[in-house]
RNA sequence: GCGGGUGUAGCUCAAUGGUAGAGCCAUAGCCUUCCAAGCUAAAGACGAGGGUUCGAUUCCCUUCACCCGCUCCA
């Protein structure tokens, strides 16, 4: 499949459209149309009926641990802007980064580093020529030294037994120290003095809180909804009769300023995200992170998503999070991506208690194996917690900890775009001269299909459309279901096909004698006939609901 | 944010320094008894801003969006 053609798809029937179309369109934002927020409810309704709502906290699940409770939350956008410098956004979201104009290539401020050196330049014919004192510089690794004598040996022109005759001083550090690049080779440049000045990146929206409000009143839109779980767990604690361990689950909006939105609404600045912050006891934290994985991953497959374009990633030990006893992404091979390629769906991530330790403490970094406060130059904390309790008290063991967290966070809309992709089907149906014709359609589940089911009387006349109609009204009451009388029925069965409806129901001459309709399947083509008054019962049945 | 490419109707494609054409889709009506049929009607576009020009969709500049490659990816 040719993504250009589901987007095509989804723009023509009303799925998707650009974000402010008429004034050309705005970079990483997108609207949904009247039957994309249909499609995108249904996913979240879907998420949150299987993971809130018929959990049973009196029943093991199978492979969990043991009983436990879920419940939710609905936090703001726009939170204390404390809470971002201890979640460690505020710190890494703002980056500083230079460019180099030869090599096109941009580079973290502070990891680009350098040493001072002093050689000479090959001339022509291997002639000895100009001496240079030249700062070069590397991207941070391993072993930094030997990656800038590869460097300047290839700037000065020079073998590596000539490597003795580099004259290094000074220490290696950081070009953040130094105020002039006309001396900087850029990491990957030829000539010296191609870095631009650090420009700063802002990934957080920045806003200003009250009508007057200046920089002191600078806070920021959420890039993630987790934190407001966190920073509401006592709330929660103490407000319901919640024990460890417990799950909170939370749908709303995320924005991230994103360099380079792209790939449909893949990487958007504006994003919903379903996201569940599980709280436990650190010694079945592991279990418990299994656990979830498991049935997240599960969940995708039971919603459509089996095969091959669906994966478990569990990441290596060196892409771990600091704080992180293990993540796993579930990937979904989307089309737009190159051969072989996947695209996080969501990921599961094990945060051991980094996050109610930070609302309590401040922000932490990581020293040796261990979480301590980051202190800045007078040795207070760099970004102070809100020194409030948020440890847990077990009644029944006696038993005080700060809980262990287990993050399931899944982006909706990715999700949403994934079952597009995976829901686009052509196959080959005969027309009404028995000739066959290229057919397209959504075969999605049908608890996410936008429409449920669509009524058509066979031609308006012998008084089918008033019978159709009767047979909307009663579905309506519980389903969306659309109504067609317009051109010939074929056509009408074809347009339902492409939105993905997986039912048809179409009133005709016989309906009229004997009150029976005909039930196409969207799948199948096949036509069934059922009785008209046990057509809610007949739809309910076959859409599981 | 950088480099390259592309912007004409919802879609696919024309033409033009002087009133921008067509097919499909969609709309209304007629006709039609089961898988995109037919007839009729009406509607619909030069991405945006500026400049040159008597006149710009066409030439120039800027900008926006999309595609590809970098970069980023908590």
């Amino acid at each position: 499949m040719e993504m250009d053609q589901l987007v095509a798809l989804c723009k023509r029937r009303g799925f998707l459209f650009q974000s402010s179309e008429i004034y050309g369109g705005l970079n990483g934002f997108w609207d949904y149309g009247p039957l994309g927020v249909l499609l995108k409810k249904n996913v979240k309704d879907a998420w949150w009926n299987d993971m809130v709502m018929s959990h049973n906290e009196m029943i093991v699940p199978k492979g969990a641990p043991q009983t436990y409770e879920m419940t939710g939350l609905d936090c703001t956008i726009i939170m204390h802007p404390q809470v971002w410098k201890c979640s460690g956004h505020y710190d890494l979201f703002h980056d500083y980064m230079v460019d180099c104009r030869e090599s096109k290539k941009r580079y973290r401020y502070d990891h680009v580093r350098g040493r001072w050196v002093t050689g000479t330049k090959r001339g022509e014919g291997g002639a000895p020529g100009q001496q240079m004192r030249v700062f070069v510089t590397t991207m941070e690794t391993e072993n930094t030294q030997t990656a800038l004598d590869e460097v300047a040996l290839k700037f000065f022109g020079l073998r590596k037994k000539d490597v003795e005759t580099l004259q290094w001083e000074g220490d290696i550090f950081p070009i953040s120290r130094l105020d002039d690049f006309s001396d900087v080779l850029g990491p990957d440049a030829k000539h010296v003095g191609t870095l631009t000045a650090p420009r700063e990146f802002n990934l957080m929206f920045k806003t200003v809180i009250g009508a007057l409000g200046g920089e002191d009143d600078a806070s920021f839109l959420r890039p993630e909804t987790a934190q407001g779980i966190f920073v509401n767990f006592k709330n929660v604690c103490d407000s319901t009769r919640v024990r460890v361990p417990f799950g909170i689950a939370q749908v709303g909006k995320s924005f991230r300023n994103e360099i380079t939105p792209r790939n449909f609404t893949f990487r958007s600045r504006e994003f919903e995200q379903m996201e569940i912050e599980f709280f436990c006891h650190p010694s079945q934290s592991a279990e418990w992170y299994r656990y979830w994985r498991d049935r997240r991953f599960s969940w995708y497959t039971e919603m459509g998503l089996a095969g091959e374009r669906l994966r478990l990633r569990e990441h290596d030990a060196d892409e771990l999070s600091h704080y992180s006893c293990g993540t796993a992404d579930i990937e979904y091979q989307f089309p737009f991506l190159p051969p072989g390629e996947f695209g996080e769906l969501e990921g599961i991530a094990h945060r051991g208690d980094f996050d109610l330790r930070s609302h309590m403490e401040g922000k932490l970094v990581k020293d040796g194996n261990t979480l301590v406060v980051e202190k800045n130059e007078h040795g207070q904390p760099k970004h102070r917690g809100s020194g409030k309790d948020l440890t847990y008290y077990d009644d029944l063991t006696k038993e005080r900890f700060t809980p262990h967290v287990i993050e399931p966070s899944a982006g909706a809309d990715r999700a949403t775009l994934a079952f597009l992709c995976e829901s686009y089907n052509v196959d080959t149906a005969p027309d009404e001269n028995g000739k066959p014709q290229e057919r397209v359609f959504l075969k999605f589940n049908p608890r996410i299909a936008p429409i449920k089911a669509a009524v058509f009387p066979l031609v308006k006349k012998d008084g089918m459309p008033e019978i159709a109609a009767e047979i909307y009204g009663e579905l309506k009451k519980s389903m969306s279901v659309f109504f067609d009388d317009k051109g010939a029925v074929g056509r009408r069965y074809r347009r339902q096909d492409e939105i993905g409806t997986p039912y048809c129901i179409t009133v005709d001459g016989q309906t009229v004698q004997d009150g029976t309709v005909t039930l196409r399947d969207r799948d199948t083509l096949k036509q069934e006939r059922v009785k008209k008054d046990e057509l809610l019962a007949e739809l309910n049945g076959r859409l599981g609901r």
